[in-house]
DNA sequence: AACGTTACCAACCGCAGAGCA
DNA sequence: TTGCTCTGCGGTTGGTAACGT
């Protein structure tokens, strides 16, 4: 692959944060803000390349993490909007004030999947195991938020066209517009998928409920 | 107490899309 | 219109703490 790398690999850190690259890396956003991440880490000093910086602000430094367990509602939030978007974790985390898609994931893969399959549930599908099983292979479906990239791109067919890949969900959502998934939810769900700033989300994910 | 296994979380990698010249 | 750069996302991996034998 020609592309080239996102960072002189040579001459940048890996691996875990040490305290003082965190101590500099929350100084300079909070003096010069975020943006530009690809100039941050030499203007602030940091062996890291802009992507890791990026990275260890969004899920570890950023102020308004919550952090610590997941309670029942963001539990069962997750759950529902997974339903609807599939593995679409920026979108749910935008959901979730104070949680990062990362969490969000690593929470799904480590709890929440496990959780399901134990209710006798497909985690992909989010139909009854059997019921999954047969329909599955042929059709990882419309409410089958099929996750794989790998694997045929048809997940993008397939899942929530929010069109949009990325920018549009978290950070400057303009589209404030509401996403319009009527995926015949069904079960009177009303998550009300307007999409909104994290930051400017005073709702608690119960509220979306 | 020592070893093996499992669970969890932080971080990395590669790709896609948006923005800009 | 095209090609390049940069950012953000989702999947995956590696390290280690917790637990069981």
């Amino acid at each position: 692959m020609g592309r080239s790398p996102c960072c002189e690999k040579a001459h940048t850190n890996k691996g875990a944060w040490t305290k003082e690259e965190d101590q500099r890396l929350v100084a300079y956003i909070k003096a010069h803000g975020e943006g530009c991440w690809r100039s941050l880490p030499k203007a602030a000093g940091l062996l890291r390349c802009g992507k890791s910086c990026r990275l260890r602000w969004i899920n570890y430094l950023r102020p308004d993490l919550k952090r610590g367990n997941f309670t029942q509602e963001e539990d069962e939030l997750i759950i529902k909007l997974h339903q609807i978007l599939g593995n679409k974790w920026s979108l749910i985390a935008a959901r979730l004030p104070g949680r990062t898609d990362n969490e969000i994931k690593n929470y799904w893969n480590t709890h929440i999947k496990r959780k399901l399959i134990a209710r006798g549930i497909d985690p992909r599908t989010h139909q009854p195991a059997s019921a999954a099983a047969a329909v599955a292979p042929a059709s990882a479906t419309a409410a089958a938020p099929s996750s794989h990239r790998h694997h045929g791109d048809d997940d993008k067919a397939v899942v929530v066209r929010s069109s949009c890949g990325s920018r549009d969900s978290s950070d400057d959502d303009s589209t404030s517009g509401s996403v319009p998934h009527q995926l015949g939810l069904g079960g009177g769900i009303d998550l009300n998928l307007s999409l909104s700033p994290p930051t400017s989300q005073p709702s608690s994910p119960a509220a979306a409920i």
